[in-house]
DNA sequence: GGTGAAACTTGGGACAG
DNA sequence: CTGTCCCAAGTTTCACC
């Protein structure tokens, strides 16, 4: 899948793609200092070996009357594998929950979630989330405003780093 | 900005590029059930009023060697607004940091960063995050492992309320 | 990696409801 | 004002070097 090593020019298309995924080809190729084909070339390769995992249009949730963003901090009882593999699963079923990570430390799982507004979100909460099975506990914070969303990886830390090595 | 009114092929349209950003315009207004040049007219207008704030490529970080992610808790010495903006616009400027979300309670803010290795990350957390002015704490949390992160809201949801409503 | 050519897509203009 | 039909310019994507 990733085992494919990526020359400088792949890493100039992702690079360009992630800031801006709806650019024409031609745009592209143009930009990467190659034409057109092989540039096209390159994109579906770097797709079918899993770089690219997807193109997405990124909506504001705020416009669209999801006003309410909420990271949820949540702790089992149990941490046996077939526990969390469960409890993230119920997750996928919480159309609510946008994304959801298994930490380190103390806490077991954050989850990111967007709600229409705070009684739907509270409703949420304490019908599905707090009250599924192996839940120990639930600290949730609401997000007041949000400064920095950036998608992605940061690719001029990339080749500050593949620069040094060489 | 996001004054105007959405109908339903609009909500559609949404919908299709939000899960595949890079469909052409044929295939999208196939898919919503108008012909192509309307259908891309309301899509530059969802453009122009915000509604849709760019499209990006979904990248994967393990691929390219961003082996490490993390959450950081930040708590500030001082949470007036000027203090609370001076952290933000610091944010901006550290690339590892990809998110910074202001949150209400224990936490001022939570940030989701980026590394690509441990090393790498705990010398940003030394030498810049802890490091900085009005900073008086911090707690990390290693991502183990993430089984949902999907960008954006569900519009499922959103159809739900407006039936429910009509 | 580049070139040329066919098929398709984009995006505008003219026009109907 | 929003939809449909049509057409030129530009884009994608092929076979080939």
């Amino acid at each position: 899948m990733a085992g494919h090593k990526l020359d400088e020019i792949d890493r100039k298309i992702l690079a360009e793609l992630q800031a801006d995924g709806r650019m024409t080809n031609v745009e592209l190729a143009k930009r990467v200092g190659i034409s057109a084909p092989p540039c096209l070339r390159r994109v579906r390769t770097l797709e079918d070996t899993g770089y690219i995992k997807g193109y997405h249009a990124e909506v504001d949730a705020r416009a669209l009357s999801f006003e309410v963003q909420v990271f949820a901090m949540v702790g089992l009882v149990s941490q046996a594998e077939s526990d969390l593999a469960a409890f993230e699963d119920r997750c996928q079923d919480w159309p609510l929950v946008r994304e959801c990570h298994m930490l380190n430390g103390e806490v077991d799982f954050v989850l990111k979630c967007v709600a229409p507004d705070l009684s739907s979100f509270q409703s949420f909460l304490t019908g599905h989330l707090t009250s599924a099975p192996n839940v120990a506990s639930v600290k949730t914070s609401l997000v007041i405003r949000c400064r920095k969303d950036q998608p992605g990886v940061p690719f001029d830390v990339l080749e500050e780093r593949l620069a040094q090595r060489a």
